[in-house]
DNA sequence: AGTCATTTAGTACTTTAGTATGAAGTCCAA
DNA sequence: TTGGACTTCATACTAAAGTACTAAATGACT
């Protein structure tokens, strides 16, 4: 955080003195427009580079969202779906119906439901499935 | 790839004429030099973050190592490790048999001994802790 | 009001999974 | 060469998981 902090102080002053050294680099004569826009162009070029990669760092390790057209394509319920979560967990169907306050048969009925429409022999087999489709995070 | 192709021509051709009209304007003095090199710097900002964002995309996504240094500290053998990741891919205990030619009952054996080094009742929570100690890719 | 998908739940079975235990062969290092 | 870890396999269980129905309640849509 106090590095964030830093950096962004030392990026601010940097583009302040820039923009000062531009103005006067232009008004002497020195040096011309096209490479004074080109310097900055780079400079932002980077900037914006660095920023990306730091915020896409700390969000990509958890990203990998779940496409809900697909989960509808495959005729997935809600409720199914649900079931599926905590199958990736390691629940068992009675651990399941407990954490959903339903029966265990009920969650067999679910898991069978799933197990149809994920083309799975087993719950293993469906969480890799599901994963692969996208309809589980990985 | 053709979206991206035309997307960088897109970008190019812009760029050329984001630089002419810099040119053009200045000269006429309608607009002042900082305006004009604020509007590259924020253009090329948005640049480096697209950028960023596409090429990490492509990499981040498979990126997730096996640590064989907890392997070896949660004293799972080769052979374990083996069925491990078979039982990931979905695979029945007959099914794993099959692959390594050796028995169901071989594979019963690894994959409880497989369940107590993991500290897990079942082969899904298996899998799952396995994913969290980096013992199974992801 | 009636249809359809969803959710719930049950019974009765079959099939996998998992436990416990014993045993034998391999291979490596002390 | 003699333990020790690894791999293999078997038997006999118990416990989950999964199948194949049937059935009822709910809610949304027509």
């Amino acid at each position: 955080m106090k590095k964030t902090v830093f950096a962004f102080s030392g990026i601010i002053l940097a583009l302040l003195a820039l923009f000062q050294l531009s103005k006067y680099s232009y008004a002497s004569g020195d040096v011309s427009i096209e490479i004074i826009i080109a310097i900055v162009a780079l400079v932002f070029l980077g900037i914006g580079i660095y920023l990306n990669k730091k915020s896409l760092h700390k969000a990509t390790s958890s990203i990998t969202e779940i496409n809900l057209k697909k989960v509808e394509e495959l005729g997935i319920s809600k409720r199914e779906h649900e079931v599926l979560i905590e199958i990736s967990k390691g629940l068992s169907n009675k651990e399941i119906g407990d954490k959903l306050f339903v029966s265990e048969s009920t969650i067999k009925t679910h898991v069978s439901n799933l197990l149809v429409k994920l083309d799975a022999k087993r719950r293993t087999q469906a969480i890799q499935k599901a994963k692969e489709l996208q309809v589980l995070s990985s």
